[in-house]
DNA sequence: CGCGTGCATGGCT
DNA sequence: GAGCCATGCACGC
């Protein structure tokens, strides 16, 4: 059905979208794209002007999320409640703010709306599009018949999205800068308005939810399992086949689903509209194909309960995890007329940076389990979260996603809904004998609907990384900020809005070289970059300049399949250690994977702990040219070596730290001699020098004997490469522990360890160390490295031989361990898988 | 102890 | 209030 755009001369402002019943409303994936929708008819809607907003008018965007496509009402009451409510009450549903991004949107619902109290005059739509869309106004009569609109526009996120709240002096994270200064943005100014063109991709980018097909109960069905294709998609999707895609039914995976016991609940309605009856709790098993034209066979079966059935596929989990799906991600069951076939699709949610595939049909291809498993991405564009199924298809040259739109009959929403019903086909075809298949877990609660849905601390703090995350990829506007200080803060305050980059992989080579790999938006395939290059939203192979023999979508790419897959299953387990390093912070001593990995990363591949140097790393992926962090200003790993007399930052600090420790011992010291002297003056001299450092603040399970013992062995045991470096760590006492002092990034409560271990140090160790040159006391101490060998290590990252195991938790490790796992990645294949996975590393003691 | 299975429970619609 | 379903959990291997 085609909907015409209202004529009221401003619908794209939200203004008259008030007064016309008109909504600008922002999919859920697509947060920064537009649309509107009529809220008395229920009527798609859009404009492809540029200009919808003027200034002001932005400034006052809000960004409200609809409750679900599940309310009682119509979706156009819903959307007025929503709007009224909005209207009332102007807290912005994203309270981070700045930008709206897609970790808060997933974490949401179904539907967002943008809209608008602006009250001025706003650049009205010129001459609105039509829209084909696929929602009969009739259905908005039907309060079973809702329907689940969301319309994106291919606007680029970063561009068009407006700041969500009020320039007030709120920071928002920062990608650069002191910890002290934060991001503000002024109200956007037209060129945000600007931002607002859209394109010829309107039309097909509209998620719609649809009725179901035909199938037992199908009125029961809830419309959140409804499936949403969009208009785009079903453009896109002209075929010549005689099979006919008819899309069931979808469900968003819990963590339950996602997670590692492999059982995927079905809704029953869906399992007994759509799936064969089964009289059995054992069930059938019933095969499955997926968008790879991968055939899956799950258990289909039921228990009881409460009278009732609870339905579930067993034995999801090599599929979803091939699909590298996770809760909060959607799979859609469709069925392939008239071979009855079961096509198992899948959607993404809108936070999976590394890849969001957004796939609903499938191919007649036949793919062997590996090829899907571990190399089936090499064939399958990786949509970017940002660009479009419509790009996606267009640009692809992949023959899988060609096939697929042969399956599809419907263009233009013309799908055959009646399709073939379900019930008069062989049910057989599903049929298969059953099979088991392997699992890995992996499970992430998502947003909440419900109390189980809860984010917990844990998955607080990973949509914190989450959100640390997005901020490398915010790209600072161009225009130099101005600088506030607000209370000791300093804000950066832009005058237009940041805008969102492209996601991009770093890695660094054993050799010292550093990578940055980031994926084509159009063909999916991974190209070599630069690692000082800042990526736009969207990113394509056209735009490499800087491998000219790769600016063609058709060129190989970068990257083996077996590369990325190792690259994205450690970036995921580095950012899960991340997480857990945050968890526990630094008092965590057990060497943990991470250290393996960082381990493994030290020795390198051929074994020889020289040629990668213990912190292979200096500057971390989150750092950008300029950056002048200790990180960034180290020397870059295997570039020469300190010379005693070097006078550069890295062995400034660490002279002067080392002075500024003996100084502090010396006084000490002194102030103890003067002590004892007093003492001596008062009852006749019977102490020993030997001196109790202990004082009122210190330690209380000190012992002067174990001290004493410990100290005798100091050397020794700081020579050694063994996990008595976890001892060093915990106990921080008896020995001084320049691994703290020579962490150079910037830990404060490291430099409270080395108080207290020097203070509960032997006076007289102190003075014979105090005595020593530095360069001495180093090589002593094994750290003749820092002297003269060193030098292959940023000092920022020294480590005593003995500590290369002692993790401590080690935030300041983060950013390298980013990009010596990433160099693992890469660096497995050479090794053939020997032992570094983490997952082994994990277990490790 | 870890894992898979078969429910059982209880929050939510 | 009934039913759904996400998840807990006991039990057995």
């Amino acid at each position: 059905m085609l909907l015409e755009l209202l004529d009221c001369g401003g619908i794209n402002c939200a203004t008259c979208a008030k007064s016309s019943g008109l909504l600008p409303i922002a999919s859920d994936e697509r947060p920064s794209e537009f649309g509107m929708i009529n809220v008395r008819t229920g009527e798609l809607q859009s404009s492809t002007t540029d200009n919808h907003f003027d200034s002001d008018e932005v400034d006052k965007l809000k960004l409200i999320r609809l409750r679900s496509s599940t309310d009682d009402s119509g979706l156009g009451q819903s959307l007025l409640t929503q709007y009224n409510d909005t209207n009332r009450s102007h807290e912005p549903t994203n309270r981070e703010g700045v930008i709206n991004t897609p970790s808060a949107l997933e974490m949401g619902g179904s539907c967002y709306l943008l809209s608008s109290k602006a009250s001025n005059g706003a650049t009205h739509a010129s001459q609105p599009d039509i829209l084909k869309a696929n929602i009969a106004a009739k259905e908005f009569d039907d309060p079973h018949a809702r329907t689940d609109l969301s319309m994106t526009i291919g606007v680029p996120l970063g561009k068009s999205y407006p700041s969500l709240r009020d320039h007030s002096t709120t920071p928002s994270l920062s990608p650069q800068g002191p910890k002290s200064r934060h991001v503000l943005h002024k109200p956007p100014k037209p060129a945000f308005a600007s931002g607002f063109e859209s394109n010829a991709s309107v039309v097909s980018q509209i998620r719609v939810a649809r009725p179901p097909a035909e199938g037992r109960g199908r009125n029961q069905l809830l419309p959140r399992y409804w499936p949403r294709i969009t208009d785009q998609e079903l453009q896109q999707i002209s075929g010549d086949s005689n099979s006919t895609i008819v899309p069931l039914f979808e469900k968003v995976l819990s963590a339950s689903d996602a997670g590692r016991i492999g059982r995927l609940v079905l809704p029953k309605a869906c399992a007994e509209a759509y799936f064969p009856p089964i009289s059995q709790p054992e069930g059938l098993p019933l095969r499955i194909q997926d968008v790879k034209g991968k055939e899956w066979v799950f258990q289909f079966r039921f228990w009881p309960n409460n009278n009732s059935r609870m339905y579930v596929l067993e034995g999801v989990t090599p599929c979803i995890q091939s699909m590298q799906l996770q809760a909060g991600d959607t799979v859609t069951f469709s069925r392939m007329d008239p071979e009855a076939k079961l096509i198992m699709g899948f959607r993404k949610a809108s936070t999976s940076m590394m890849q969001d595939s957004q796939l609903a049909a499938v191919s007649n291809g036949n793919h062997s389990s590996e090829a899907l498993i571990s190399g089936g991405f090499e064939n399958v564009p990786m949509i970017s979260g940002y660009s479009s199924l419509l790009h996606s298809f267009k640009g692809s040259t992949d023959p899988q996603l060609n096939a697929l739109s042969k399956h599809w009959s419907s263009a233009s929403g013309d799908i055959s809904w009646q399709g073939t019903e379900k019930h008069g086909l062989p049910r057989d075809a599903f049929l298969l004998p059953g099979m088991s298949a392997p699992e890995r877990k992996r499970a992430r609660n998502i947003g909440s609907k419900s109390k189980r849905l809860l984010i917990d601390s844990q998955d607080a703090l990973e949509l914190k990384m989450t959100w640390e995350e997005l901020q490398d990829l915010l790209r600072p506007p161009s225009v130099n900020p101005s600088i506030v200080t607000v209370e000791d803060h300093e804000f950066e305050e832009y005058d237009e809005p940041p805008v969102f980059g492209k996601s991009s992989i770093f890695i660094l080579r054993s050799t010292g070289g550093q990578e940055q790999w980031v994926q084509c938006d159009s063909c999916g395939k991974w190209r070599r970059l630069p690692v000082d290059v800042l990526l736009p939203p969207r990113w394509t192979c056209a735009e490499n300049a800087w491998d000219q023999s790769r600016r063609l979508c058709s060129a190989p790419d970068g990257l083996t399949p077996r590369d990325l897959e190792n690259l994205l299953r450690l970036t995921k387990e580095f950012k899960k250690r991340k997480l857990a390093t945050t968890v526990r912070p630094a008092l965590e001593h057990e060497s943990s994977g991470l250290d393996a990995l960082a381990n493994a990363a030290i020795v390198g591949d051929d074994g020889d702990p020289g040629t990668t140097s213990v912190a292979a790393t200096t500057k971390h992926p989150r750092h950008r040219p300029g950056c002048s962090c200790i990180v960034c200003i180290q020397p870059p790993s295997g570039k020469g070596k300190h010379k005693p007399t070097c006078n550069c930052n890295v062995c400034m600090t660490v002279k002067r730290r080392f002075k500024t420790l003996m100084m502090r011992k010396k006084k000490r010291q002194s102030e103890r001699e003067a002590e004892i002297a007093q003492r001596k003056q008062l009852w006749g001299s019977k102490d020993e020098i030997e001196v109790d450092s202990t004082s009122a603040h210190r330690s209380s399970h000190h012992n002067p004997s174990e001290n004493e013992s410990r100290i005798g062995n100091e050397l020794e045991s700081q020579s050694q490469t063994t996990n008595s470096a976890n001892t060093f760590a915990e106990t921080g006492k008896g020995q001084i522990n320049l691994n703290c002092q020579l962490d150079l990034n910037c830990q404060p409560d490291r430099n409270e360890d080395l108080k207290l271990g020097s203070s509960q140090t032997s006076m007289m160790n102190l003075l014979r160390v105090a005595s020593q040159p530095l360069e001495t006391y180093l090589k002593q101490n094994g750290l003749a490295s820092l002297v003269s060998e060193q030098q292959a290590s940023p000092a920022g990252h020294v480590q005593l031989q003995g500590a290369t195991t002692d993790n401590e938790g080690q935030p300041s490790e983060d950013h390298c361990a980013d990009s010596e796992i990433q160099e693992m990645a890469l660096e497995k294949d050479d090794t053939d898988e020997k032992d570094s996975t983490p997952d082994q590393g994990e277990g490790d003691p």
